[in-house]
DNA sequence: TTTAATTTTAAACAGTCGTTTAATTTTATC
DNA sequence: GATAAAATTAAACGACTGTTTAAAATTAAA
């Protein structure tokens, strides 16, 4: 399909360039197809992102509410939602950072509003696996819930940036062993944090 | 100065709308100046974002080597780099992002390696002060100095974002309880995996 | 096979971009 | 006050931007 080639095309070039810095000739090019066709499909630039941004965004959200509802530990579910959020943004960092550079982008902000929705209904369901853990008494009552994710996200954030990772890495550090470093390294300090 | 006030209107609309979405017509404009003077003092857009860019870096470092040089304990010393870093981020965090996003915007590779040299330049002030700590014992011997240091910049990035930031702020919370709480939290979390 | 709807094409649209030019004004030097 | 240097101006440059048009090609329906 001439829509799903733009679609893939455009993501690609959005993650490695950006938004701005991608022509609508760049993607026609790339995707083997005729300019007009981008407006033809997806009316303007700006709705061909908006498809690429929400064409991924919910699958996260069902993972999560599937481990929230599983019989477990607070604890191993916490170390379950640690795990899913590694992989997912180790495994698209490129796509995850695309979506906060344009975030922060001040302009658009239509459909900035549109996915900052979706983001935080996903942050809520990673709030009521701690709120859980707190009511069970695994918890701390007076753990900071809200920084204890900044943590995570700040962490995660820091460590798959393209630039700023290599301040972490060690020396001749492979990738699996950098990320096997970061998931234990986080999961153990909100841990420590979480249960005093 | 003319070229002071091309800087400064510069500044503030890169921070504002990024550097893709400024045309050199809105600096003029806004710093009230002839479109053609841009060029003249500054050659190109481009050397005029790397100008805004370096004008500032130098400061930061010169005062993690003084904070390095105190007699103090290590732990003093990790609490005044922290407090150093919120209050620096916090302070500037529309400049702080601008600049996180155009490093990771990968165009400009050349001015992008001198930055990122002069930001490494400064993290390695950071390092020595958690070396020292445990070459005199005070901090464990196997804490994991790198992802500690991406723990405080990952916590400090996402509660300074524009967008994130409301994600862990308290209902009603006010702009300097939030930073007050950020710092403890950090702090303390650092301190604690650090120590053991 | 004819007709209608959909998709693709090449070309042009009007607008903006960063930059350059050449003339003019201002400032500094003597 | 004359001369040289520096700063500022209005106008234009060519290149590129996202989008539209109208004709051609393809596909689907009858």
């Amino acid at each position: 399909m001439t829509s799903e080639r733009i679609l893939s095309a455009a993501q690609k070039l959005f993650e490695e360039k950006g938004f701005d810095q991608t022509s609508v000739r760049d993607i026609a090019t790339s995707a083997n197809v005729n300019v007009a066709l981008i407006n033809y499909h997806f009316q303007s630039k700006e709705n061909l992102l908006f498809t690429v941004l929400t064409n991924s965004m919910d699958t996260t959200r069902m993972k999560l509410s599937d481990i929230n509802k599983l019989e477990e530990s607070s604890d191993e579910k916490l170390k379950r939602v640690v795990a899913l959020y590694v992989s997912k943004i180790f495994d698209n960092r490129h796509y995850y950072h695309f979506v906060q550079r344009e975030l922060a982008n001040s302009g658009r902000q239509e459909f900035r509003d549109a996915l900052i929705k979706v983001i935080n209904r996903n942050s809520l369901e990673f709030r009521q696996l701690l709120e859980d853990g707190q009511k069970s008494k695994e918890f701390r009552k007076d753990a900071d819930l809200e920084l204890a994710m900044a943590t995570l996200f700040g962490i995660l954030h820091q460590t798959t940036n393209e630039v700023l990772s290599k301040r972490y890495r060690r020396a001749g550090e492979k990738d699996d062993a950098f990320r096997k470093r970061v998931e234990h390294f986080a999961y153990n300090l909100l841990l420590q944090h979480l249960k005093k």
